[in-house]
DNA sequence: CTTGCATACCTCGATAGCCAAGGTATTATA
DNA sequence: TATAATACCTTGGCTATCGAGGTATGCAAG
């Protein structure tokens, strides 16, 4: 099932969050993740165009083609059900990291 | 390489930061995990116990054999090496965990 | 005008981390 | 005396991620 330890995710969880903003193109979405987190999260091409393909297939996201200066770019915008998709991933990302800032913090231990 | 997005790496994380507290032995530290955490992270032996033994060949800890009530328990304690492998990883996470709220945050986007 | 860099799309093969499931043996409990 | 809990371990498989590659166009420099 793979679904415990949510194996980091963090890829999939931004695109669909800078999504939920504007649409974009993947290659612009590479360099949006690389800029916002200062490169300390910066999921190359090849992590991000199959994770959009995989996320359109879902119904998570929506393509259009357009052209823009002589370019031709896939724009993604994000579904309803990618929606719910942020939704479920961005709060499993809080309790996650509460899990680990409770054993960084260490001291108290429940049961 | 990998390394980029630190997939997840919780589990050693975790390990490590429990050990620097006290001597754990491998079931321990997989009750200790789901306790502390609500089983939000809940690795099982399958992954802590390999864990403690690639930790040990990488001198982060030390092990080593009690019997404590008939029972034959393996212990590992937190070598220095380990510690400064711990405080690596806990800033690592906390910058990753920086770099997925200032995505989610949204809004205010350097560079 | 051609070399090279940025843009923009894509795929592939390898790897690492995680998981479930199994296996052994002992001790406590019902 | 069966069953659950303790305590150790390995194996095989999956998935996310990574790096490196490949194509093609636009633009700037030389």
């Amino acid at each position: 099932m793979a679904d415990a330890v949510l194996a980091a995710g963090i890829p999939e969880l931004m695109i669909l969050r800078l999504l939920q903003d504007r649409e974009m193109y993947g290659y612009e979405i590479v360099q949006a993740i690389a800029a916002r987190t200062g490169k300390v999260v910066a999921p190359g091409e090849g992590v991000v165009y199959p994770l959009l393909h995989g996320l359109e297939r879902a119904g998570a996201l929506k393509s259009r083609r357009r052209a823009v200066g002589g370019r031709s770019r896939v724009y993604y915008g994000l579904t309803a059900k990618g929606g719910r998709r942020l939704d479920r991933l961005a709060a499993r990302w809080t309790s996650l990291n509460g899990a680990v800032e409770a054993v960084l913090a260490g001291g108290a231990h429940a049961v």
